[in-house]
DNA sequence: TGCACGATGAAC
DNA sequence: TTCATCGTGCAC
């Protein structure tokens, strides 16, 4: 199993999240190893992206995404569940793609068919909000067996106050895998 | 200092 | 369709 590079996520929002689809997502905490092939993502194009946090400039909040890629934004949505998302491009893009499925591979009991349900199943929280994915217990990488995968596009989910921009086909996913969150 | 509102999920 | 629940951003 190769851990992504940096170079990775230094690159076109759509297309780091079409190449996030079949790869693993590595947590290790409490001396367990926790691994989900990711199935399911949705990109968020920076300022100007009217569904994208950053689309507010910079705060707090947003402060990690307008950082260096492949750092991990992890916010509370709704008081209850925390998303996760890839930062990607270069410093100051404000770019990122947002983890809403995976299939569980080792170590991951509950439902995972949902940013929200991800994040619970492999024990995900504000502690990892602006962790360098290339940490050696946070991070995203090839399975040492990649299966060849057809994938489907579509508008994101729950962005509908956002003009144009919720039209727009975002939202990708592993055609038939039955972890894909539906609406 | 207060308040309206979510990149959700589950129940009704 | 409704609701749980709370940090964030922005209005006073």
């Amino acid at each position: 199993m190769r851990k992504v590079l940096r170079s990775f996520y230094d690159r076109a929002t759509i297309e780091v999240a079409r190449d996030l689809l079949g790869k693993h997502l590595v947590h290790v905490s409490g001396g367990v190893e926790r691994i989900g092939r990711i199935v399911e993502v949705e990109a968020y194009l920076g300022e100007h992206d009217l569904a994208a946090h950053s689309s507010k400039g910079l705060t707090a909040r947003t402060k990690v995404m307008f950082g260096p890629p492949g750092h991990a934004y992890v916010y509370l949505i709704y008081g209850m569940y925390w998303c996760m998302n890839v930062v990607t491009e270069r410093e100051g893009h404000a770019s990122a793609v947002l983890l809403r499925a995976i299939e569980p591979v080792k170590n991951v009991e509950g439902r995972t068919q949902g940013p929200g349900l991800l994040c619970r199943a492999m024990h995900i929280d504000r502690i990892l909000n602006a962790h360098d994915l290339l940490s050696d217990d946070f991070y995203i990488a090839e399975p040492a067996d990649p299966e060849p995968l057809v994938i489907t596009k579509g508008p994101r989910i729950g962005v509908d106050y956002a003009g144009v921009w919720a039209k727009r086909h975002l939202r990708f996913y592993i055609k038939g895998n039955p972890f894909v969150s539906r609406r």
